[in-house]
Parts: C-alpha cells; structure tokens; sequence
DNA sequence: TTTAAATACGATAAAAAAACTCGTATATAT
DNA sequence: ATATATACGAGTTTTTTTATCGTATTTAAA
C-alpha cells in the first residue's frame, strides 16, 4: 500500500542514469537494464512510453538508444507519475467517483484534504530535483 | 498505485461513525458494515485489529459490538495505517533495504527525501481531525 | 546487400497483493 | 437454552502489478 509502482522507479533511474551519460550517444535499453537489474522488455516498454510523451527521443537500430529531450525539465512528479500510471488519486472515489458507499460516505471530505496534501507534495517535486 | 487500502478506508469510517454515535451504546459490525456497504466479515477482522491495540473497546454477546477508547484521539494517520498495513514506505527499500538494484541505485537519496516528506504529511494529519 | 542490433507494440502469462469468505470457538444478555 | 455478538486462523477469489513473448520495423556497419 502506498508504493510507487516499478514502472515509476524504473523510469526514474533510466532518467537519471541518461542524464549522467555523454549527452551525443544514445543509451540502450539493454546497458540500463543490465546495470540496474531491470527486467529488458518491462524497461523497454517504458522507455516507449517516455517517447511517446516526448521525454526521450529514441534512436533506432544499432548504436540506437535513446536521448533525454528538453521537455523533461518542465515536469514535475505528478506529471510524470500521471503519465506512467494515470490519474493520480490516493481512494478510487478522488478518480471516478464510483463508489460503493455512494451518499453515505462519512470521510470524504477529511479524504479529500489528505488527497490534495499529498497530490501538492508531488506536484511541488521537479524532474530534475530527482536526476 | 498510491491508495490508501480498503482496511484503512473501512478502519476510519467506523472510527467516524462510531464516535458520532450515542457513547453509552456500542456499535456492532453489522450496524456499520450494511449502511456503508462494507463486506461484514471482512470489516469485523479490521475492527478486531482496531481492538487489540486499544482503539476500540469490544463488548461481546447480544446488544454487544465496539466502543471508542479514548487513545485513538493521540493517534496520527501514519501510526493508523501501519496499525493496519504494516511499517509505511514509498518504496521497500525504505522498509527492508532488500532490493535488486542493490549499490547501483542511483535514485536511493532523492526517493528518501519523497519518503520523508509523505511521511510527515501523514504524521501530522491526526485521527481526530479526520473522524 | 545482408546481417545484427536496436526500438515498437500488442497480447499474454505469472506473481504478488488486496479484498473477501468460511468454519469454528467463545462470551453473554435475555 | 438460545440467539446475537466478538475472536481468529485458514483459505479463496479478484485485482493489480510485474514480467514475458512474438512479430514487425528501422538502420548502422560489415
């Protein structure tokens, strides 16, 4: 319970791990997963999704990789948390409102709060404190 | 990713409605589990958890179920949840420092500073301002 | 121009965690 | 006595997370 999720911790070690390397040659999936002892295809699926999102820029065929693109500044965690995972929410209600316990709820206000503590705790982390 | 489980939704709803019961008549199970639509076996575990540490006080037989003890009111959201879920952490690292990055990680100090500060949101949320 | 090394991506499988159920025991008010 | 409660260990189901597989495409270099 309240984990960050593999995905989010891979992504941020290949971000940091990128940002600390020759800036001219692109980084492979394969010396980031080896390095840190990431599954390849999990830590290659990632890494698509980051370039999709324009985060990285990828490089195919040999020698090919991929390169941090600019873009990755302007995030903070919650963005990039929200792009890996989706919505952020610590209760399913802050999300979709569906809910079982529907009119009834008697804590969703106190929930609320806590919500948007933690949500501006993430929100206020930049990117590029993390790397 | 990032919920609060259902143990500790279902804890904080019956902490909230049984304090804003008649004090002199305990509470059963089952008056909470069927207005709020909680599994009753699953909320009766939860409550008897609640019990042995000293957050609610049991009364068995007929006319018998739980009562607020008056220790609930020190309580911070944090000691809450790992009443529940066990010691708190983003990441097992910060838990059991069993982990397959191993020395390599080179994301291990930032997500200890995002630790912290999650952390303390929740220590300094207490169960009274939130029931 | 063939080959090998790389990304792209949908589908699926395996593992782990969370949510829930069941069976049996014990206490107690009526 | 009986019915209504809590107590609690064990087990099951469901959901989420993590990981794998298969196939396609791109491209540098031999």
């Amino acid at each position: 319970m309240f984990k960050l999720s593999k995905k989010v911790e891979y992504a941020l070690i290949s971000i940091s791990h990128i940002k600390t390397s020759n800036i001219d040659k692109p980084i492979s999936v394969r010396q980031i997963s080896s390095k840190y002892n990431i599954p390849n295809e999990l830590l290659a699926k990632i890494l698509q999704t980051l370039s999709r999102v324009q985060i990285l820029e990828s490089i195919k065929g040999p020698k090919g990789g991929y390169k941090l693109k600019s873009t990755f500044k302007d995030l903070s965690l919650v963005e990039f948390i929200e792009i890996l995972e989706g919505p952020f929410g610590i209760a399913d209600c802050m999300i979709d409102t569906k809910c079982s316990q529907l009119l009834n709820c008697n804590i969703i206000n106190p929930m609320d709060k806590i919500n948007s503590k933690i949500y501006k705790v993430f929100s206020d982390i930049k990117l590029t404190q993390l790397t």
